[in-house]
DNA sequence: TTGTACGCGTTATCAA
DNA sequence: TTGATAACGCGTACAA
């Protein structure tokens, strides 16, 4: 008996120290005033029996508060440190957090099919899902089961969830008129992913239909109203690899010749895939712009070009998340939260010009 | 009375469906088996109530168990986010706890300093302390108290804590020799921030003897067998633009005229620091690696720089947080955690050379 | 297979 | 300023 396992509760605490729990309670958690006296005993006691403080778990199964918020994030947790606007919505998050949560979880909204999601047993007084795909509906029923304050980041949340939001269409739409009234007509985009799945492919109808990530959609959807007909490609990431492996399939034959119907432009759904199909042109022999057009979306890996300025439609991901962060404060302190909509910038680089003569006679 | 707000419990839910709170309960834990008709009960029950299943902060109170992992990081949290061979490892630490938690706590070391770290409050099972600075002691302290697991990666966790560490003074000298075997005599090196405070400045005895990120001193050892007496900078952090600014301090005054006595090698604490560095050397006419050799330090950055492939020392950040990961897992299912060490590879790039004449007959 | 009873460690309320 | 008491919501021996 007494293996001396068990750690020091409150309660020993008090004891040791000659007082009651409340008493000592209060001197850790310091919402009441104590004797001095009083206050001395009680952490000496502490400090004799290495108690270190509350067990978080009692206490915020007492006051029905842990300190944490969570970031549902779609798919893996991996592509989310991978890519640079969410890596920058959990700056500004994390920024507007700072003052009332000690710190974020970050979980996922896809594991097993059969099971829960993961925030269903998270201990977390508000959620934020970013991006979230197939399961955002369940995980939404779920959060709003539990009564949990939330914010969607670029999801349909539908009804009364604050939103943050983009004008991806809008944006998209304008990037591609560019394209167009440079002289572009034979343009061709490259998605981002269409579902969960992450398959790399022609986009057709019927995987069109079957579609579920909306910033893809929207983004695609924008495009469309400039380049009604071109060929569309998603893309198995928001990846520089994605970008010049579905580049490589747009630009040349499989045996590497440079394929005659090739696209005089590229019109991409993120700067990293911009990168990556810039660098399969570069491989080609093409320059960028002279032979190719290539443009990008998100205005933030800039840096992956070397002295080549990207043009592209900039995104504020961080302000994003930071709109995200304090509308869960202010949910949390009891007032309603909103949503907030924030618009792209047309960021013109040095990646796009007219097309070549070769192909202003076509059609 | 009965406002109605309050939550269903797993009491009301029994109650409601006609069983024991023990049955409903092993319902929902599926631990044992349960007659189906009864299970079926309680699901309709459960349903009809918006029960959505067990109080995380209760159940974990219960089990002493939350299924969540905390991963305390050195400085600001958007720090972290903005640092590649962070987000890397944390890339491969949620891989390799992908299995046994549903997700990780992200926290920071550095609250307002007359407060416990935020480790003290937080409902996690076991600590992963990443790149921590002044307070990474307290931290360990409070985390060795609590009795959970923890593994630092490169941090001086002392004694027994299982450790993930790095070759950082033998792959820094490593490359340092690399430059001084290339004839380069007159070198200068930026460092990453000597302690929380992040200031840019001159390296002297008195600021390297009051330093405190071990990362920074061990590469800067390592720098110094090669180059014993050569100049030294500090950065305000691993970015491109603090590489730019003290690159730009180094080889120019500060009307923009190029310094006589500017170093013809610039060998870098990071990647990101050394893209900055070769910027600042192009805007003042300077050719890397003609006229300016520049090294960096991760091999992670290397998309910075468009066709030129930066000469640096290879780390496998990835496989330093799934080993994190690993020892972690190890702990949680009761055998001893091992600490883990891995060592960094040359890549030669294109931004190192001999120096030009003007330096060859220098002292 | 189901039910009873207890304890996990804390904090809020209220009274002294 | 301090103390007694009652939840908080759950899991799990143990008994039936």
């Amino acid at each position: 008996m007494s293996t001396g396992i068990r750690r020091a509760t409150i309660a020993d605490v008090a004891r040791e120290a000659g007082v009651s729990t409340s008493t000592a309670s209060v001197v850790f958690s310091g919402k009441v005033n104590v004797a001095d006296a009083t206050r001395q005993k009680v952490l000496a006691a502490a400090a004799a029996l290495g108690y270190t403080g509350p067990d978080p778990r009692a206490a915020s199964l007492r006051t029905g508060r842990s300190g944490i918020v969570g970031v549902v994030l779609g798919g893996e947790l991996r592509h989310a440190f991978l890519d640079p606007v969410t890596t920058a919505m959990m700056d500004g998050l994390t920024d507007a957090l700072a003052s009332i949560s000690t710190g974020i979880l970050l979980l996922r909204d896809d594991p097993r099919e059969d099971e829960p999601p993961a925030i269903a047993e998270a201990p977390v007084d508000a959620v934020v899902l970013i991006g979230c795909s197939t399961r955002a509906r369940e995980v939404l029923d779920v959060v709003r089961q539990r009564g949990l304050p939330v914010v969607v980041i670029e999801g349909d949340g539908g009804d009364d969830v604050p939103q943050v939001t983009l004008d991806n269409r809008e944006a998209s739409a304008t990037i591609a008129r560019h394209v167009l009234q440079l002289g572009h007509r034979r343009a061709a985009t490259i998605t981002l992913p269409l579902d969960s799945a992450r398959e790399r492919a022609l986009i057709t109808p019927a995987r069109e239909a079957s579609a579920t990530v909306s910033v893809t959609l929207d983004r695609l959807a924008g495009f469309r109203e400039a380049f009604p007909d071109a060929v569309a490609i998603t893309a198995a990431g928001s990846l520089v690899d994605e970008g010049y492996l579905v580049g490589r399939m747009l630009l040349a034959t499989d045996d590497g010749a440079l394929r005659d119907d090739r696209p005089t432009a590229i019109v991409t759904q993120s700067d990293l895939l911009a990168v990556g199909a810039i660098r399969a042109a570069e491989e080609l022999g093409l320059r960028v712009s002279e032979d190719l057009t290539v443009v990008g979306f998100d205005g933030i890996a800039a840096d992956g070009l070397g002295s080549l300025e990207l043009t592209t439609m900039a995104q504020p991901a961080l302000e994003k998340g930071r709109a995200a962060g304090e509308q869960v404060t202010r949910m949390l302190e009891g007032e309603a939260g909103e949503s907030v909509h924030f618009t792209c910038e047309f960021r013109a680089g040095e990646t796009a010009a007219r097309p070549a003569v070769r192909n202003s006679p076509v059609e």
